[in-house]
DNA sequence: GTTATCCGCGCAAGCGTTTGCGTAAAGGCG
DNA sequence: CGCCTTTACGCAAACGCTTGCGCGGATAAC
């Protein structure tokens, strides 16, 4: 006859037996429900508070069929923009009494798939993802939808309709920059922008376009470069670009962390920095005032509000008051933020 | 009458009803237990596969009384050292079927309580946890050890001798980092430390001091100034080092952060860096080799491993191949990286 | 005094799963 | 053929909590 040792915590149960009451009454009780006497309320919570009585969430979690989890899947956390907006979306959750549970992609496709799927056993209530840059199938996405797990995605949006989003417009921050650089002088403009099947890839691009064309200047399809934001890519992409027979002057860099491989190649080639060559770029990470040669000017793409109103959709969803099924695309203001006039 | 909808998700009974047999050899034959015959068990496996069915977590969760799920409280994901650690934990706990909670304390003592309570009452199976540089109460974490909830402490670790810890021996790194700017000629050497109460802190002081008895130089308290960490606490800690009558030529700087701050305070103050002053720091976060003026070496704290290491140690805790009251504290070596001659 | 109303509480079902134990049927052995 | 051991499965309790419903008793309304 094993008999499970009960682990110590008091539980409902042991509340009412000592009381004399049922355990209906003990949890109406703590509930502050109006049916239970002021007396009984008090007893109960005397006797709860003496024997440090603390409620098992897992049980409730189970009896109400919601965790108030909430799973984020973001690629790596040691970019500045995720975490700064890992921040946000930990704040306004914890402050709605959700709780958070990580987990990082890497940008590997197949890591992106385990991990969903172990949010989805895990029943995390909803979701709140940051696609990785090679991920070209959804279809982890799509059994979400079907288990009814509510989506927010924010900043590496897929290039679907149906889903929920929060994402910075890119497009008018571009316009920004290369209204900036063009004010400057520079004619021939490049840019190292990310991997095609990223929206903010396309609206980089064609913030790039219409800024051009604002200003009657043909565009050069030849400028624009699609690289896969590693090192080793980048390094490829300015060779390309400094092979050019038009001489690119400045280079609107799809990151800040693109931005300081770029500039590390210029100075190989022992390219003078703002001079020779300026850089221009985007997320406005801290760590790039430290550097040596920052970008002359950053376009602020707002991690930690991003973070917040991804949360705050994906609340308002689970809510209910937002129906699942109505499609919003929440879009930020992006702002250029100029270091170097 | 209410009839809940069963949200679709189809649990084990309806299997059950389907083929006409009980809940339990259900149960059994999709855990491969011996005693289901081979028939059943193929039965039962197609059935579930061709519903979708998947195993309510939450409710085996609340049965066993185990969440599969550990906490992670730290300071700041957007320190580097952090998001690399908390990648060693991700990794390492995913790979055995742990989920990871996460909480930021942004280094509020009263906001690293909340958190701990909040994963108490989430019923995390154990915690990992390196503490806020101005935590110098401990009873959230008495509070775990009552419930019986492991904690593994990191990198920031409470001066406590009754606890489970993974940490860099930063008194190694310590010495070889003044044995460093020793050779290079240096006889007057500022140190930036910490809060007192880390022991991060009282290991560098340590490490400093013997590496001056090594070489049989005397040790002036005066060199070495307890910062906060903050932009305004490097920049005092540097006014008064440049302030003593002896002059400084090099200073050890609590971290990679710190340092960065104190080159911009010595470029104000017009300070040539590498020639009128010398910086050695910690953690060789990946950034600072893209600043202008990163440190001439720095101490590499292996942020990863460590995240590794507190992980599996967590893990023997939970699994019982350790027990709860064998407290070790794990040291791992630092090692210090010169990134310039 | 009778009836409707409300307050305060208990009963019991139910959430989905695991697991100790009981028990038929089948097979082996002497 | 009787007995014992497997094999294969079902029964039911248990985990801790919430909640619809029912029910006595007190109070108010007429």
């Amino acid at each position: 006859m094993r008999k499970v040792v009960s682990s110590g915590q008091p539980t409902i149960k042991e509340i009412a037996k000592r009381l004399n009451i049922s355990v209906s009454t003990v949890s109406r009780a703590l509930h502050d429900h109006h049916s239970i006497g002021l007396r009984t309320k008090a007893r109960v919570k005397a006797l709860a508070a003496e024997l440090n009585y603390e409620r098992n969430q897992t049980a409730v979690y189970f009896q109400q069929g919601k965790t108030f989890t909430i799973g984020i899947l973001l690629p790596e956390l040691s970019e500045a923009f995720f975490s700064s907006a890992i921040s946000g979306i930990e704040d306004t959750a914890y402050s709605n009494n959700y709780t958070v549970l990580l987990g990082q992609s890497h940008d590997d496709e197949a890591r992106e798939k385990q991990i969903i799927q172990s949010m989805k056993q895990h029943r995390v209530d909803g979701c709140i993802v940051s696609i990785g840059k090679n991920t070209r199938n959804y279809d982890h996405f799509e059994m979400l939808r079907q288990a009814r797990i509510p989506v927010v995605f924010f900043d590496r949006v897929p290039d679907l309709h149906d889903i929920h989003a929060v994402s910075c417009n890119l497009e008018s921050g571009t316009i920004q920059a290369v209204d900036f650089l063009l004010k400057k002088g520079h004619r021939v403009i490049g840019m190292i922008n990310g991997p095609e099947q990223l929206v903010a890839s396309k609206e980089r691009a064609t913030g790039y376009i219409k800024a051009l064309r604002k200003h009657r200047l043909k565009y050069d399809p030849e400028l624009i470069v699609n690289a896969d934001l590693t090192a080793a890519g980048t390094d490829s992409a300015m060779e390309y670009l400094l092979s050019l027979k038009r001489k690119v002057t400045a280079v609107v860099t799809f990151n800040d962390y693109v931005a300081m491989d770029a500039v590390q190649y210029a100075l190989k080639r022992k390219l003078e920095i703002n001079k020779d060559i300026t850089f221009v770029s985007y997320a406005n990470t801290p760590v790039s005032g430290y550097t040596a040669f920052p970008p002359a000017a950053s376009v602020e793409q707002f991690p930690y509000e991003q973070g917040q109103a991804a949360t705050n959709m994906l609340l308002s969803l689970l809510n209910g008051e937002h129906p699942l099924n109505d499609y919003t695309n929440t879009i930020m203001e992006s702002r250029l933020v100029i270091h170097d006039r």
